[in-house]
DNA sequence: TATGAATGAGAATTCATTCAT
DNA sequence: TATGAATGAATTCTCATTCAT
């Protein structure tokens, strides 16, 4: 005789879920600050207040747990970026959104910087399985490139913009600064995370981008 | 009691030297591979073909180590960018040296990369004590702010460029896509790797911070 | 609340005990490839298509469970062996019949042999609680030494023999043969498993068995 | 300037060799006590009273190490069968001392036949490879042809006796008595270990073996 | 300068078992 | 009767580091 009513089930349900996703959330920490080789499955544990042998029943073992959370982190900034709805303003504007954005982003969620570096670090094997994560990407070039075109169509941005290339570049001046805003730091003996350094990066990349594609 | 004859005392010396960089060549390897958390002791001492004790007498453990290879990467490239000899052609063309450089170095360095990686994933903590890296690197910015000033004065560069923002931004446009060529190829499902590949990306650089400097 | 109509109360009794043979087969199973200490209560309860829950819920632990098993074993080849009959026919047809039976049972039944192995390992202390093991066995001892006395009076056997002694021969005969079929099959270099060796060893046991009993 | 003398470098080795053969007993009863899925890294290291990584460093895993531990075993008991100078003495004299040092030998060494029921329940994948356990081997059963050869010749002994089929027979009578004396002496209520009742069983095994090969 | 032997602390992973329903 | 979720205690194996010469 159950003490609790019909919907024992669902509970149950939702609290495998909810562990999961405690692990996956604890265990995105713990690899983005230490790397994949650094991270700790017992710190894990810990920062998720769950049982370290739970993760193991969840996620079978350290790669596996490491794809899952690569393919949540690229999950949450493909949908965050379809939120932009790019297509629904004047091209200059949706590329100025876009680098804001993709700063915005990076700057929010070290870790997913971290993430990617450790993916790459072993030569993106962790992806290499996962057709998910290439049609959670594919969207967004679609959208650059219609983007770019309706520029050039209009006048107002040169032709032959390759939307890889460019997002590549956007992606690229935000994310070297960030990533290694630790080192260049030291290096140039300037603290590059300061309010005002931000908005002069952000300022400079905004030129940078629009520099280029814009007509002359 | 040595068996073979005492050595000169610069001949032994040599050999030091040669010992500690086969260890730092191995070092870097190991490093660039595996990242800080990954690489072993072990293994760096079979690549270096070495005792593993020695690592330890010449270099005490492994973040000191690593330090220390991160110093010589420094140093190789900043020794490398001085031989451009950017303060002794046009203004222009010395830009597009920097970016070609910058791009052919992370080509055929690409443990530079993933060394710089590790080194921020640490939160650069290897840089802090070195002030050898920071007077190593100074020199650059100077170099590249000598060529700006001059464009500008030239009429042919525009003015108020930072040469500390145009730097990063060229390390970036290289860097992102080399350092994640591996997640952009799963991505993308493009080889960014390919000649042709390669050539458009040098051409789409050239473009990009070209066409942020040049006055319109 | 159950939603589907209560089973009568034999039924529900029906499917506990074809639970429980199940679990006992799969158990036997595992345990005879594993051995007890390499035996996996997670194996097991998915050889059974079972939850693991009901397998502790049945037999209480692994202890007894493999207690459980052995008796189990034990029962079917006494059972089998009392079909024999070995008091219908002939003293020398009966011997005949309990060595073929004895290589045949061992044959088809490989993982009585590990079981006995593990048991033994543990030094029987599976059997030891169990007065329904000396139960079972001791017909059979017994039926050995009527078998014998008749021999004797007949003329036909020699007097003296000790019917444990010779059934521990009997079944050592095959035993050791089929127990390490592998190991020396590696170390002789020669198939000990093949048609033909099968039948040359059966012959050969009944001539040692036979030439050892009958007189002269 | 060492203060040992000379010898050191010997001594070492001496040291490491000695090492090895201190963790080979420790594994091998260990092995013995508990087999393969039982057997404890922990306890073979606290049994040799060295530290449990240098199991690691000799003998790279669990398995290997079991292996190693078969092969010394193997070598050990070929090595007193060779000692017992078979061909130096008439053939029945011959059969009766491999029975006897058959019996003999695996009452001292229990741990052998407990490896050997291990090996087996793995299907002596751990011999495969060796090509060592099939040398150590070939050589006893080619003693053994000799001997029933020349007790041919000479008119005792009965002709077409396969020596593999007959070792395999005097092994296995001794085998079977002691591996499973324990649910032997549960199964039947009666000590098999006593002083007596080994005498008894050595004298029914010669019997059985003589009485196979003699000519009547 | 160089090395083989040795170690303690810790890492990933496993396992029998229990909880809650 | 049956099950998915959860756990604590091992267990195998690894790693940076030190010893002794």
């Amino acid at each position: 005789m159950p003490r609790v009513p019909a919907l024992a089930a669902d509970e149950r349900l939702r609290d495998a879920d909810r562990s999961q996703a405690t692990i996956l959330a604890a265990a995105r920490d713990e690899f983005a600050e230490h790397g994949l080789g650094g991270a700790r499955m017992d710190r894990m544990a810990e920062r998720a207040g769950l049982n370290k042998r739970l993760i193991y029943y969840y996620f079978e073992d350290k790669e596996k747990l490491f794809q899952a959370v690569l393919e949540q982190a690229y999950l949450d900034i493909r949908e965050q970026e379809r939120k932009l709805n790019l297509l629904e303003v004047a091209p200059t504007e949706a590329l100025r959104r876009l680098v804001e954005f993709t700063w915005r982003y990076y700057l929010d969620h070290p870790e997913f910087l971290t993430l990617l570096n450790s993916a790459n670090l072993h030569r993106a094997r962790h992806l290499e399985g996962s057709e998910r994560v290439r049609e959670m990407n594919s969207p967004l070039i679609a959208t650059l490139g219609e983007v770019l075109e309706r520029g050039r169509k209009e006048g107002t941005f040169r032709g032959g913009v390759d939307p890889v290339q460019l997002y590549v570049s956007i992606a690229g001046l935000s994310y070297f600064y960030l990533s290694n805003s630790h080192t260049l730091s030291a290096i140039f003996g300037r603290d590059l995370l300061s309010a005002k350094a931000r908005n002069e990066r952000l300022a400079h990349m905004c030129d940078v981008i629009l520099g280029y594609v814009l007509r002359d």
